[in-house]
DNA sequence: AGACTTTGTATATTGGTTAAACAAAGTTTT
DNA sequence: AAAACTTTGTTTAACCAATATACAAAGTCT
């Protein structure tokens, strides 16, 4: 957007960075921000003062005195608000009703048994209508809703294409805000689970994230600079069609050898393997009993898992790569061999700052993280770089 | 960096606007400043002002009127200082003198024999300092120099790891800031490449863009909305060493299958092939006479650089990929079986939107590009995003 | 010749940040 | 307990950049 200097400008950059501060450390005294931000006492006096008055930072009282007057403590009002996550999967639809610091009030669920968009939409409906009606009386009511998706979205919120939905150009954020009236967000699910576990999971304040979403599929969210990457058209991040065997076995995408095909749950059905179950959570439970075709298949994921991620690393060298999704439910019996495989394969300068984890909200990180685009439309971000 | 909001940050930020709005599309007047960016035509007229003062714009008379008084017609001041942009090669030391808007004003090289850094250092001193001696006189002289290596750089300017010359640690822009007493930029040479060709070549005005330096190895140099990405310690776009074999050859970096062993001039060392020639110049004129062996093999890297470049795609996502390097000269032969490849490989919705050209400054990109960055530092560039 | 257009400047106003003084409420020293 | 010092937060006056408005300058069109 075309973006010029004046004073208005300027107000809104320092409330930004006001509430922001006061979001992300509360309790605060006006004194503790003043230092942090930089901005004279005058300023943030002012603009707490405003804050104040649109109820969403709080003043909780006196606090401890190191030597002088006692501060006055205020507090980022997360009861301001709240906010829907939603997660779209394919068997099923779950939804949150969270605070605007990301605490989840309520949680509710339904199985899905087609695909056919009237059908998802009215359950959709029915998901979002419970759960405003659990709502608690705040300030601003409902703020938002947010949407995780497993497909590519591009930046007006319309899901381009979900092969596993068999949607194609669907503008569902149009649809749900005709629906409902406030703002939507819709996201890629392994952008809303990389958002999630950045703000609220195993990757606080990280700047440079991958997030890889180990599930049905593989996909990749990206955070670059502390941002969302979303790529030209918004589908950026499709990495489980990243070929890493170049005549591999063809996919349905029209490549060969995509990662997916071998390091996600499309594996389960190879020829020739012996399993004792075809879902992650059941083959879990076999792996922790020790059944060998379990372990010996979490062991395969696992170091082909390696082998694509070892190509993102040399791609965008990020500080962090968190596994999530469903199959980060088997961290137990991949971490060891994908750990190993990066090791092995990686360029030693890679491997000094780089960190490995899984997930730390599990399944509900995408629909927190969902839920959380939509608190950040609401509160707005703006920041200047030079 | 801390930033917050003042009337100065305004006064930044609109000065810089206009400074880069005068610079890319003039000759312009103030009316036609004050339109394209939103801002009055008093502060137009004011900040224009300053910049005249400063020699960074200039007046140079009357244009056509459109009905009305005559405009008076202002040019960003290309010579009001001038730069130089070295890439660093395995053999050679090539530098050129650019006026600020990327004009070569002189241009010098020198084969280089060794890559010991007090030889290559006191050969860049003498190159450097011939050109300085060449620089025409202008208000500000000498304002940057801009360096091309080939490696990993970190944001102070220090080459990580620059295995083809046998670099770890060298702090090369102290040591040049030190010599020269200007600002240095160093950057990776497929960085500083990309940053060529956004500019000043066949990618002007791309937001998302990948550049694939293609030579004796792969480097890519990474846009994302209109910046480069380097990602979180510098050494983001080693794409060379993205596995697209899982089991494929071993490369020195200690993985296997690496792009580059499939897809570069490391080619033309694999056992068991019959070449007429063992360097792309050489290879490029058997293949323009018809050789078949040089046609062949053409054709081979040229399909293996489709394979990796469909895997930047489904991770990136950008609007066009510029072919660069060395092979870029083989552009003839290799940008069919590329096409085709990537044609065959990349999911529809990618295809629609997707262009691949090769470089259109050629051997000149690098450096163009790092005599650019050092131009950027100088007259420094503040956004605001919201 | 007169009406209209376009360009660029001058003037008064607005509204934000800031430094400095100040008031309020505490702790430490004497 | 009184005096001195500290810390917090507010008030005041000054500053300064952008803006709307009016205006001057220099052209075109009828």
């Amino acid at each position: 957007m075309k973006v010029t200097g004046d004073q208005a400008l300027v107000k809104k950059i320092n409330k930004s960075i006001i509430l922001h501060t006061i979001r992300r450390h509360s309790p605060l005294s006006r004194a503790r921000v003043s230092e942090m931000t930089g901005l004279n006492k005058a300023t943030v006096s002012n603009l707490v003062a405003e804050l104040c008055g649109q109820e969403l930072v709080t003043e909780v009282g006196p606090g401890e005195s190191s030597g002088g007057r006692k501060p006055l403590i205020l507090n980022f009002n997360a009861m301001a608000g709240s906010v829907i996550g939603i997660e779209l999967r394919v068997k099923q639809l779950t939804a949150v009703l969270c605070d605007l610091g990301g605490s989840i009030l309520h949680e509710s669920d339904f199985s899905l048994e087609a695909h056919e968009l009237p059908y998802v939409l009215e359950q959709m409906r029915i998901l979002i209508s419970d759960l405003i009606a659990k709502a608690p009386a705040t300030p601003y009511g409902i703020v938002g809703i947010g949407v995780g998706v497993p497909g590519m979205v591009d930046e007006q919120g319309v899901v381009l294409f979900a092969p596993n939905l068999g949607w194609e150009m669907v503008n569902l954020r149009a649809l749900l805000e005709h629906e409902f009236s406030v703002p939507v967000t819709i996201d890629n699910e392994a952008n809303a689970g990389a958002q999630g576990e950045l703000n609220f999971g195993a990757a606080r304040d990280v700047r440079h994230l991958l997030y890889i979403s180990a599930g049905s599929g593989i996909g990749s969210g990206i955070i670059i600079g502390g941002e969302l990457y979303k790529g030209a058209r918004g589908y950026a991040g499709e990495t489980g069609h990243m070929s890493i065997e170049a005549k591999g076995k063809p996919c349905s995408c029209g490549s060969r050898g995509c990662w997916e095909l071998y390091a996600s749950e499309k594996t389960y059905d190879n020829p020739g393997l012996t399993l004792p179950a075809r879902t992650t959570p059941e083959l879990v439970r076999y792996a922790a009993n020790g059944q060998e075709d379990a372990l010996r298949h979490f062991s395969f994921i696992g170091e082909y898992l390696g082998i694509g991620v070892t190509n993102l690393i040399n791609s965008f060298n990020p500080e962090l790569i968190v596994i999530g999704g469903a199959l980060s439910e088997a961290e137990e019996w991949l971490g060891e061999p994908l750990r190993r495989v990066v090791a092995e394969r990686t360029l030693p300068y890679h491997k000094q700052q780089l960190e490995i984890t899984f997930s730390k909200l599990g399944s509900r990180g995408t629909m927190i993280g969902a839920g959380f685009s939509a608190v950040m439309h609401f509160l707005g971000n703006i920041r200047v770089t030079l």
